[in-house]
RNA sequence: GCGCCCGUAGCUCAGCUGGAUAGAGCAUCGGCCUUCUAAGCCGAGGGUCGUGGGUUCGAGUCCCGCCGGGCGCGCCA
């Protein structure tokens, strides 16, 4: 509908460009939109004013109105208001349509076809280290990644969901350590963890299955032995059990990415050889590195605390490398080490070879969903890409920002050192997946929120969830009720412009004006790797449609008008499937039936 | 100290990349179930959009300063 209103617009501007009456190279980016007000008509357009940018708006929207040009004669009226808006009036019939063109388009309604855009996207998300379960502190970018993989599915990309595995490194081999002593203590040895071992409880777990699967058969072997047994056999729990707390939270991933694979194929190794080429890297036997001020930093703060350890290395210029024009265009505040003076590969030189991968791997955006304790990370990433010639615009990254949980009006700490877990598992058990899904995308991404716990597992209640799922299941149930009743809908192929005709009420409408927007509001929030505005347009609608319903009671949707009932039935059919498909993006369930729980004494 | 993010109703948050009289949910108060589900609807109260400048026809939105809060600033991953 907004696309018609942008026809008779540009027709008409190219006829008074014909004309010689306006002069323009190309026409400007204008907004067609929804006006608050009823009075503003249908559709409200700025163009006058973005085209005239000063004083004759007024004047410019008199003269887009005389000259009119209407190709599919759907304007009703065009009216000059404010400070040069131009409020387009629809016929009847242009709103009606709406319901034939969802209906027609059944679950693929709101998206592109799959594929069509030709554009092969991954979303890395998750990636939660391998030495533990998911908590709290994973879910917002949890659901998060998979709103915005099922976002930019639906705006007909080739996604990938990738979650790429940590089990390369010190807290691997630190989780294999613990595992290795609780399952010492499985045999009756009495065992003393060190800092940084990981004391929970899922550890024992680990031991006890790794007992019942080898017995004592590493009891007494070397060190060479048993850590590569235990740092697999910790890793491989880990992560079985991170894919079922995955599984029951609706979030799927396509691959799982090893580190370690790429430390075995020798693409680590080979990135420090291909920036070697480049000329990106220089050695600093002192371990003092370069900031892009072209100060020299002082390594002595960090040399003491870590005396053991020797300094020095090979760094990338992911600070001070200079483009042709002497300038230093990247953005990390200092160069990054990526060999240690003995030789060994850091964790960025591994993610830097893993990002490189990606785009051998023939990607054309990857999206990398991180949270903002990583913030740091992503310029050295981007620098890092830059350095190899990749266009950054291939290359997003999604901060989602730190959840504070609390209980009781106290902070829930979240600390897998200290044991103190508090599982996404659990959370979803106590309040449900779609409950916690929804919480998680309300919110814009870059805002940091509290999540209360009380209110989402005392009150589910009244969580907003209900409110939208309510309004689907009510839907169907209308839907149900009239085949009960003998006047079942026609469907899509059966419905004619007589029954359509009879939706007549500024209530319905405007329901076909926002329903008609699905597309575009899953094609922008796409853009914009934001899912929360797809969660406030069903708001948006379906509080639209409750008040529809409430309001005609007394002319009721089901009613002995045959053709009334036909038409209005229609649009309800049209409504479920927008919300069906809206839901769908955004991971939540769509109810066929809801019944209201038991009121509490 | 430096970098990034945030500051909108009592609380939690939207505000469609600059548009018309700033919105929703929760909470509070008052109404609405003999007829398609009351997990719903209607109404009321509640705002110097942190603050001071700037840009322009027009600013919650863009720019600069300040105030307040969060996160980051290992050769951990």
């Amino acid at each position: 509908m907004r696309q018609q209103v942008r026809q008779v617009i540009d027709a008409t501007l190219h006829a008074l460009k014909a004309s010689g009456a306006l002069t323009f190279d190309t026409i400007p980016n204008y907004a067609v939109e929804l006006p608050k007000k009823l009075e503003h008509g249908d559709w409200a357009c700025n163009v006058a004013m973005v085209m005239s940018k000063g004083r004759n708006a007024p004047e410019l929207a008199d003269l887009i109105i005389k000259n009119l040009v209407d190709p599919h004669s759907s304007v009703v009226s065009v009216e000059k208001a404010g400070p040069g808006f131009l409020n387009f009036r629809l016929k009847d019939i242009v709103f009606q349509r709406v319901v034939t063109e969802v209906l027609k388009a059944g679950v693929q309604f709101g998206r592109r076809a799959p594929k069509s855009t030709g554009k092969k996207v991954m979303v890395e998300f998750v990636s939660a280290n391998p030495t533990g379960p998911v908590h709290i502190g994973h879910a917002r970018g949890a659901f998060m990644g998979d709103a915005i993989a099922r976002l930019l599915d639906a705006a007909g990309h080739d996604v990938t969901r990738e979650f790429y595995i940590n089990d390369f490194g010190k807290q691997v081999e630190t989780l294999g350590r613990t595992v290795y002593k609780r399952y010492r203590e499985q045999f009756g040895e009495a065992i003393t963890l060190v800092e940084g071992e990981y004391p929970a409880e899922y550890v024992i777990d680990i031991a006890k299955t790794w007992k019942a699967e080898v017995g004592d058969s590493f009891l007494n072997k070397p060190e060479a032995e048993w850590l590569p047994a235990a740092i697999e056999v910790g890793t491989r729990e880990n992560l079985k059990a991170i894919k079922a707390t995955l599984a029951k939270a609706n979030i799927t991933h396509d691959v799982f990415f090893s580190e370690a694979s790429l430390h075995a194929s020798g693409a680590v190794r080979s990135i420090v050889d291909v920036y070697k080429a480049r000329g990106v890297t220089y050695e600093a036997t002192e371990g003092k590195r370069k900031d892009n001020k072209e100060k020299v930093r002082d390594a002595e703060s960090k040399a003491a605390k870590y005396a053991d350890r020797q300094l020095g290395g090979t760094f990338l210029m992911t600070a001070t490398w200079q483009d042709e024009k002497g300038k230093t265009p990247l953005k990390d505040e200092e160069d990054r080490i990526i060999l240690r003076a003995d030789g060994t590969p850091v964790y960025l030189t591994a993610d830097l070879a893993y990002h490189k991968a990606k785009f051998d791997r023939g990607f054309d955006l990857a999206v990398d969903v991180f949270g903002a304790d990583h913030a740091g990370h992503v310029p050295r990433i981007q620098s890092g890409m830059h350095l190899l010639g990749i266009d950054s615009k291939k290359l997003e990254f999604v901060l989602v920002q730190i959840v504070r949980i609390t209980r009781g009006g106290e902070e829930v700490k979240v600390s897998k050192r200290k044991g103190t877990l508090f599982e996404l598992a659990d959370l979803i058990d106590e309040a449900g997946a779609d409950v916690c899904r929804f919480i998680f995308l309300m919110k814009t991404r870059d805002a940091q929120f509290d999540f209360d716990l009380d209110a989402v597992t005392k009150q589910s209640k009244d969580n907003p969830v209900f409110y939208f799922q309510y309004g689907h299941a009510r839907c169907a149930s209308i839907l149900k009720k009239a085949a009960e009743k003998g006047v079942p809908f026609v469907g899509a192929d059966k419905v004619t412009d007589a029954h359509l005709a009879r939706l007549v009420l500024p209530e319905e409408k405007m329901m076909l004006k926002k329903i008609s927007q699905l597309p575009d509001v899953v094609a922008s929030a796409a853009d914009r790797l934001e899912p929360h505005h797809v969660l406030y347009y069903c708001q948006e609608l379906i509080g639209d449609f409750h008040a529809y319903y409430t309001q005609y009671k007394s002319d009721p949707i089901i009613s002995d008008d045959a053709e009334k009932t036909q038409g209005r039935l229609a649009l309800v059919a049209a409504l479920k499937q927008t919300l069906q498909s809206a839901f769908k993006i955004l991971g939540i369930d769509a109810p066929e039936h809801m019944e209201a729980p038991p009121e509490e004494a």
